[in-house]
DNA sequence: CTAAAACCTGACGCCGACGTCAGGTGCAAG
DNA sequence: CTTGCACCTGACGTCGGCGTCAGGTTTTAG
């Protein structure tokens, strides 16, 4: 596959995807004429730093943590940046919930508020 | 209170809180001298927005939604915003919890690893 | 063979949440 | 009064994840 074909079905840019190989987050080879080459999982990869990314993770953790998506391979102390990261995740979830929890609460006493005053 | 005593108590810097009065996040008066003035209140005002930050909303959406965070009031327009936020937010978590959990299953499966190879 | 797509490598632009420096003012203490 | 710290207002710097333009090459369609 080429570079066009793949951030179609990847759903990004084309010059993401050259900024993801300059983050050496995603590899190619090249053919005789100099144009990148990508493996047909190449698509399940970018995905999947694209989720990556829309968590909040910067390209130096993603980088750390690809690897693993990949093979199971872990030394003992990416096995520490792994449960870090694991961490800081659970502390978002947290707080994301809090206030995802007072937005509900808002929201639905005011749908109270302007149907019919309290209804209980 | 005066900023930089807020500012301490909240654990962010003082251009930060010059910073959110700019983006309509933080009011302050003025004493005679020119300088901003605070209430008690503003501190846990403050960690709340630093929250919202954390959780990766603009200032802009920060902006809109803490009016509701003080006071119940809300108008219909506003209530369709909060809702669409609600549900970033979900999906947001869902991303987040897959990823969390693909991560744990590496760490968990490197334990086993270098622990004394396979367990059953 | 030729025109048009698709690709290539720089390199500069942008936006948001501040950091930081410059140059001036307010205020409490000795 | 003066020292000194906290405060003030610009205004420019930074970093990350790309967008975008410039100028050239390769591949593909007719």
């Amino acid at each position: 596959m080429r570079i066009g074909e793949v951030a179609a079905k990847a759903g990004v840019s084309v010059r993401a995807l050259r900024y993801y190989e300059q983050q050496e987050l995603l590899h190619s080879t090249r053919n005789p004429g100099g144009q990148r080459q990508y493996p047909a999982g190449a698509v399940e990869r970018v995905r999947l730093i694209q989720r990556l990314y829309s968590v909040g993770l910067p390209s130096r953790t993603i980088r750390e943590v690809l690897p693993f998506a990949d093979s199971g391979e872990v030394s003992p102390e990416l096995l520490e940046l792994l449960a870090a990261e694991h961490d800081g995740l659970d502390r978002q979830m947290t707080d994301l919930r809090d206030v995802r929890d007072r937005l509900h609460d808002c929201i639905t006493e005011a749908r109270g508020h302007h149907r019919t005053a309290s209804p209980s």
